[in-house]
RNA sequence: GGGAUCUUAGCUCAGCUGGUUUAGAGCACUACCUCGACAAGGUAGGGGUCGAGGGUUCGAAUCCCUCAGUUCCCACCA
């Protein structure tokens, strides 16, 4: 045999790939013929570079999209990328660090410049490395959320929402990240619980010189913000406090003692300071008391003027400096340590600074009705469904959508100001002086500096993918005929953490602009975590380079290493190991061809055996690609990997092909190879969405075919009708077979003495076809049946069948006994309780008849056992 | 603090509306085996009182309650 032991996928899995490509394999057009089948790849990020997140998310609609494929139906994978507004903007200012170049002595124009430059270069990067995995994406199709007509669809979305009444600019409070300097939405914010010091502050009263009122605070620097001290009214102890006024430390300003039901009395001194500039709560307690805002801090998180202290230092310094200020003159009363959460951007860790500031916001109250409704009644489903519940809670719960964000790598919102602050929306300066009534130049105005949040762009993403031109509120404008063949897509592949951020999102915007679901189906990947349960990440550097795994063991190993063990919503606990069970499955296979194609045939009788084993393994299959059918239908990735897994490794291999196999140097009867060609293209169909590379190697090694006769394109093999009396035969057989090399093993015996077989048939003993196939499969020289009890020979028993191999003085009499008393033990334990079931009157009165009848049938069995065991006992005894 | 989720062999998980031989799989583990497809292998084996405690029922891993813990989401009392 020429073929190397060992499977080599480097070669295999390029050339592969590329005669794919090369043939326009996966390419899809609209085709009115077949059924649609298409998925939108969740477009990574276009610095990014592939990690075991992608690995694992990318397997699994590559799985889907292949069996689609070969399904016959018309499959459309749309691949490409996010333009990751806050993140690219971050590698490029760290890019631009580096050679010491600072953003803030850059244009934007001069930004952006070098932020396409990078684009250029890095962007691909991830899409090349998507190929190495296989993914059968179609290339043709690539998009970028900001190539300029996605570009131009975004601009027409926020006009066309602002024209509906859905998008508002507004002061409100924000996450203000001051390194960033860029507002964030909620989800973007990382609550920490950080160890910190509560300080306990004298504020004096306003009339006199000696009684205080004391805070606490975290945050002492915002005290020159502060506008109010504020009691509950119920607060016995402060009633001496009301109507008066307090004066703050450090600067003496005035302000007065209010009063509301909002403050805990239970905690800290039962006295709050508000601060309505620099706090959520401060801030809605300020609105409803009518109290002054003042914002002493800077963009950047240093003090201001208004805070007449300690300006221009940072919020974190002033903290300390006043605190020890204020100890200096006696107004600390104490400090605590004290454990709270702090915000933090989930971008760059700072803490996040409440700020007020003018943003523009999409109202969700309305937009997302249907969104909800349509999750909540299955119309889409969320795979595994128990995100039904989260989804509903935060849907239900909804704020509405802060969508500017204060950075210049994005879609820039369309917003024109005139010099006295009145503005219009417009997508061109011209558009925008033509809105515009009063005599100004048009050079005067000016557009809006900040661009959108990423995901108002990516949630059209599963239409602008196909049709970027539906978005201009224009209901004449049915789309194009790719957005109508493919829209609304089947399967969504993606991680829970995004649920809300794009998921929730893309359904808005499907039924806002196409009035359909944007998919029907959401697949919940888990997280990828290290052997210790922690997230992969690269500042823990516990992530492996999934190039270096695939150059190890293969992409079609990789890949079935990520599936063996991720079920749809829970976590993968990633094990290089894994990729290794999948190498070593290759391994297998390669193995399997080696052997079938090594045989010679002859054109003699056909073995009887042969037949036995091609009828048992052909309702296998079928019985196997029936269960598969129902695994992928329950989107069971994992399961169904792991029955093709056995059906390979333990049906086809360890049983099938034992059984057809001849003995060494023999031919094979022409037929039973055929067959076994058959046999093996059915598996190798079944196993392609999973390991896509040698698969369709083997299936080019097993027979010569026509350059378009590739297994990518093969028809998915079909489940026949399954003779289930041949499955219960070959299950029985192969028990038989178990017996008898455990019973050789157990004896330290070598597997090549030949054994005599005595059956003393029981009741519902299956007479069967495979008698001559146990002879082969576990080396026995004779079988012979008996009604009587043999006499000085061991064995053991299969339903109410006994089995004896005589062996002549070679039993180990104290071991024997040792083994049947053992079994004997077990038997009569189990029947003890059968017969305590069965004598329980109200069980028998009340157990519907079929569970009775297995009661009684499992009686029946262990008194046969045990009665076998004692003969067996006595006999050992003579 | 509110909500959700989960807890089954060493690990990762199946086990649907309670009843099919005193719980299954893959991996790991143990023993034996270089037996001509494969040691990245073969053959066989050991291993779980189904988180704890109650309850319903003839019968509970499966239904109910309590508790403990896991993970996630939301809120964020200075």
């Amino acid at each position: 045999m020429s073929l190397a032991t060992k499977y080599s996928p480097a070669e295999v899995e390029d050339k592969w790939y590329r005669y794919w490509m090369d043939h326009g394999l996966f390419h899809s057009e609209p085709d009115p013929n077949k059924e649609p089948y298409c998925m939108v790849i969740p477009p990574p990020n276009v610095t990014g570079v592939l990690h075991m997140g992608h690995m694992l998310n990318n397997t699994i609609q590559d799985v889907l999209v292949r069996k689609a494929r070969m399904e016959g139906k018309e499959a459309c994978w749309v691949p490409g990328t996010d333009h990751a507004s806050i993140a690219t903007e971050a590698r490029v200012v760290a890019m631009l660090r580096e050679k010491g170049i600072k953003k803030s002595d850059l244009t934007r124009d001069e930004f952006l410049k070098y932020a396409w430059e990078w684009r250029k270069k890095y962007g691909g990067i991830i899409l090349e490395q998507l190929k190495k995995l296989g993914a059968s994406c179609d290339w043709d199709r690539t998009k970028f959320t900001m190539d300029p007509d996605y570009y131009e669809a975004v601009i027409d979305v926020f006009i066309d929402l602002h024209k509906k009444g859905h998008i508002y600019r507004g002061l409100r409070m924000v996450n203000w990240d001051p390194v960033g300097k860029t507002a964030l939405s909620d989800d973007e914010v990382n609550h920490k619980e950080v160890q910190s010091k509560l300080y306990y502050i004298n504020y004096a009263l306003a009339d006199s010189d000696n009684q205080f009122v004391t805070i606490a605070t975290v945050r002492p620097e915002t005290i020159m913000a502060d506008s109010a001290v504020c009691i509950n009214p119920k607060d016995e102890r402060f009633k001496h406090l009301k109507g008066k006024h307090v004066r703050i430390p450090l600067i003496d300003k005035i302000i007065p003692i209010i009063e509301d039901e909002y403050v805990a009395m239970d905690f800290g001194t039962g006295c709050l300071k508000v601060t309505p500039a620099h706090d959520m709560n401060d801030y809605e307690l300020g609105k409803k008391h009518n109290l002054e805002v003042i914002d002493i801090l800077n963009a950047d998180g240093t003090l201001n003027a208004k805070a007449q202290i300690f300006v221009g230092e940072d919020r974190f310094i002033a903290r300390k400096k006043i605190a020890k200020e204020l100890e200096a003159k006696g107004l600390l009363a104490k400090v605590e340590d004290y454990k709270s959460n702090v915000g933090h951007s989930e971008r760059t860790d700072a803490v996040i600074e409440p700020r007020l500031s003018l943003q523009w916001f999409l109202k969700m109250d309305v937009i997302t009705k249907p969104a909800l409704e349509n999750v909540m009644n299955d119309t889409i489903n969320l795979i595994p469904p128990k995100f039904k519940n989260t989804y509903h809670h935060w849907m239900a719960n909804v704020r509405d959508w802060c969508i500017s964000r204060q950075l210049w790598w994005g879609h820039r919102i369309p917003a024109w100001y005139a010099p006295d602050g009145t503005y219009v929306i417009a997508k061109t300066r011209e558009e925008a002086y033509s809105q515009i009534s009063n005599h100004i130049l048009i050079e005067d105005l000016k557009q809006d500096e900040d661009v959108l949040d990423t995901w108002f762009s990516s949630w059209l993403w599963p239409m602008a993918v196909f049709d970027t031109t539906i978005f201009k509120g224009d209901a004449n404008n049915k789309g194009n005929k790719d957005l109508n063949y493919y829209y609304p897509t089947n399967d969504l592949v993606t991680a829970p953490e995004i649920l809300f951020f794009w998921v929730a999102r893309m359904i808005i915007a499907g039924y806002e602009y196409r009035g359909k679901m944007p998919f029907k189906n959401v697949y919940l990947t888990g997280i990828v975590r290290d052997k210790q349960g922690r997230k992969m990440s690269k500042s823990l550097g516990n992530s492996p380079d999934p190039l270096d795994l695939i150059e190890k063991y293969g992409a079609d190993g990789v890949r079935s290493g990520m599936l063996f063990s991720s079920p749809a919503g829970n976590d993968l606990p990633f094990d290089e190991k894994l990729c290794e069970q999948g190498r070593n499955f290759s391994n297998k296979i390669w193995n399997a061809f080696r052997l079938v194609s090594g045989w010679e045939t002859h054109e003699g009788k056909i073995q009887d055996t042969d037949l036995v084993a091609i009828a048992w393994f052909e309702s296998k299959l079928n019985q196997t690609l029936t269960e598969l059918e129902d695994h992928f239908s329950k989107f069971r990735i994992s399961d169904a990997l792991l029955t093709t897994y056995k059906l390979i490794w333990d049906d086809f291999c360890a049983w099938y092909l034992e059984m057809v196999k001849p003995e060494f140097g023999k031919p094979i009867h022409k037929d039973t190879l055929l067959k076994s060609i058959d046999f093996f293209e059915r598996i190798l169909k079944v196993l392609h969405p999973f390991m896509p590379f040698i698969t369709e190697e083997l299936w080019h090694e097993l027979k010569k075919r026509a350059s378009n006769d590739c297994l990518i394109v093969a028809a998915w093999p079909k489940a026949k009708p399954v003779d289930e009396k041949i499955i219960k035969e070959g299950g029985f057989a192969f028990e038989i077979v178990g017996e008898i090399r455990n019973f050789r093993n157990g004896k330290g015996m070598s597997p090549k003495e030949p054994l005599t077989l005595i059956v003393k048939p029981g009741e519902q003993n299956l007479i069967n076809s495979f008698w001559p196939l146990i002879g082969k499969l576990s080396n026995l020289k004779d079988i012979s049946f008996t009604t009587s009890p043999v006499a000085s020979a061991t064995g053991f028993v299969i339903k109410t069948t006994e089995f004896f191999v005589p062996l002549e003085g070679k039993v180990d009499v104290a071991k024997e006994r040792e083994a049947i008393l053992k079994e004997l033990e077990y038997q009569r334990g189990f029947l003890a309780k059968v017969e305590k079931k069965l004598t329980n009157e109200k069980f028998v009165n009340s157990a519907p008849p079929h569970v009775l009848e297995t009661e009684r049938k499992k009686k029946e069995d262990a008194e046969m056992k045990i009665k076998s065991f004692e003969e067996a006992l006595g006999k050992l005894k003579e």
